[in-house]
DNA sequence: CCCAGTGTACGATGAGAGTCGAACATGTCG
DNA sequence: CGACATGTTCGACTCTCATCGTACACTGGG
């Protein structure tokens, strides 16, 4: 894995990174997905995506680098957490609209 | 023209529908522009865009089908309205986002 | 009636994004 | 050490979307 994880901070999206970042349904299924458990608790290979590895991977890149996912190497398993209240700082409204996205 | 103008309603916009609307820096501006002045004073080709106006005519087309202008024929000219509330109503907040956009 | 202005429709083009398989790096465990 | 699991990287492919020029439709005014 890269040993240097590179994490954008949500103050510094703009709003195109933004609206790019959340108008894929994988992206934003996993946010929906990451929202429900604890920090952390979520390792990228327990998503259940209709995706390859290497698919699934680029999605959680693409959301690190929206201030979206802060990510965080335990072992071999790389564990997630929503930033959701930096993100919703940033953009107010917006992420809630897609945590409620049914 | 075509004369048979078709709408949607806000109510009937997916996030998906919204998402892919809004990720386009010259729709957003369209937006920014039309909200500037009254209902129904902006007619399509009074708006200053870095396009052509083939490409401009396809821009105001998907924001109508995305249900964020109410398009208006008067005489030979197209006049826009921003769906303000209706659209506010369904995605609460996504709309200032834009707006705001510096 | 003709002409100018506004906007759409059509076909083609180019760039970018999502996708994948395969190879690779890293970490854990027996 | 060796086998296995997790996740990234790379190159290639596909397909969608923004874009344009051109042609066309419609309106209003001389």
């Amino acid at each position: 894995m890269a040993r240097t994880l590179v994490h954008t901070e949500p103050a510094d999206v703009t709003l195109q990174q933004a609206l790019e970042a959340l108008a894929d349904p994988v992206r934003r299924s996993i946010l929906r997905e990451v929202s429900t458990e604890p920090d952390f608790t979520r390792a990228c290979g327990t998503f259940d995506l209709p995706v390859s590895k290497a698919t699934a991977s680029h999605h959680f890149t693409v959301l690190r680098a929206a201030g979206l996912l802060e990510q965080l190497d335990r072992g071999p398993r790389r564990y997630n957490r929503l930033r959701r209240a930096e993100f919703d700082a940033r953009f107010p409204g917006l992420l809630d609209l897609v945590l409620a996205e049914n």
